[in-house]
DNA sequence: AGCCAGGCTCTCG
DNA sequence: CGAGAGCATGGC
């Protein structure tokens, strides 16, 4: 079987990382994890690699393409591998900033090593926040994971069905009824073709977005019918790896924020964002993914309205 | 039963 | 400008 070792950067908590990555139940959407090995079906051109990762030793995780490939597949699997478990990210800098954050910090002990992991492509994540407007988490992955499900690329990977998530073409195409079918509203269904179709034109080429400023790609992507700012900070946190962004305006933000630092008073969005810039700048997008880790965690251990005392 | 969820657009003063 | 309605549906 085609194999090869990455070697994890440091800190990095593998386990805790791809049990962020699906919610810390197994399988959401295109991730699935079993007994410590993530498997992921990701798109090269037209074919579909599946992969498998796994711990294999310290500092290091062992990469399968377990339906076999070419060389230059498995490297390419490699690659994209390392992106979407973040490994490139230097959080040294984030955790002495946490020595001063007396909230965050007490997470440590839970979130030591955890990578802000990425969706495969803009178009990924773009589409995956739509989904999730205005909903809560819960809808959201159901529906989410019903939309790939139906329009992905299924494989078989030792007895489970992976699936690539849809290509832009897929839901573009897709007839309006099977996408409301999976439950997705009339309006996000328009919002949803409209990203597709852009995508297939080649709007969200990687490179291209990644050369531009936070405010650059926000500005460009608010500029798409269904996409507020919203959207569009999460795609640089999910997509883009951008590691300073913070989507103030995000309700269950607002709320965690609320409860772990201002006693549970309601904070709307401009003072949240002042609260991030002073406390969490120049990692205000770790800050993010690490308070939306410890309520996913949170969630998955059946505490999902935790009151506090 | 009804209200709320990790927003956004559209309409109306 | 700001405020309010409508969207979809699982969970409480």
């Amino acid at each position: 079987m085609l194999k090869t070792t990455l070697q994890t950067p440091y800190p990095c908590d593998f386990n805790l990382t791809i049990g962020h990555q699906t919610f810390f139940r197994g399988r959401a959407g295109a991730d699935l994890v079993v007994d410590g090995t993530y498997y992921r079906a990701i798109r090269r051109g037209p074919k579909v690699l599946a992969i498998t990762a796994r711990e294999a030793g310290p500092g290091q995780v062992e990469i399968t393409l377990p339906l076999g490939g070419t060389s230059a597949d498995l490297a390419f699997a490699t690659k994209t591998m390392a992106h979407l478990l973040a490994f490139d990210v230097e959080l040294s800098g984030f955790y002495e900033m946490l020595g001063h954050d007396p909230v965050l910090s007490k997470m440590a002990d839970m979130l030591r090593g955890l990578r802000p992991t990425r969706s495969e492509t803009i178009f990924e994540a773009l589409v995956v926040a739509i989904i999730g407007q205005q909903i809560s988490s819960v809808v959201a992955r159901m529906i989410r994971d019903g939309i790939v499900e139906t329009f992905g690329t299924p494989v078989i990977v030792d007895g489970y069905t992976l699936f690539a998530f849809p290509t832009p073409e897929s839901l573009f195409n897709a007839d309006p009824e099977t996408l409301r079918a999976q439950k997705l509203s009339s309006r996000k269904i328009e919002y949803a073709q409209g990203t597709a179709r852009r995508a297939a034109e080649g709007e969200f080429e990687f490179d291209r977005l990644a050369a531009l400023s936070d405010e650059e790609v926000v500005a460009e992507l608010i500029k798409i019918r269904g996409v507020g700012r919203w959207t569009a900070e999460w795609v640089l946190i999910r997509a883009l790896g951008r590691i300073d962004v913070l989507p103030a305006g995000d309700l269950a933000l607002r709320r965690v924020v609320s409860d772990l630092y201002f006693e549970s008073a309601t904070i709307n969005e401009t003072e949240l964002a002042e609260f991030g810039e002073k406390q969490w700048a120049p990692y205000r997008g770790l800050a993010t993914t690490y308070l939306f880790s410890f309520l996913r965690q949170r969630r998955a251990a059946g505490d999902p309205h935790h009151t506090p005392t």
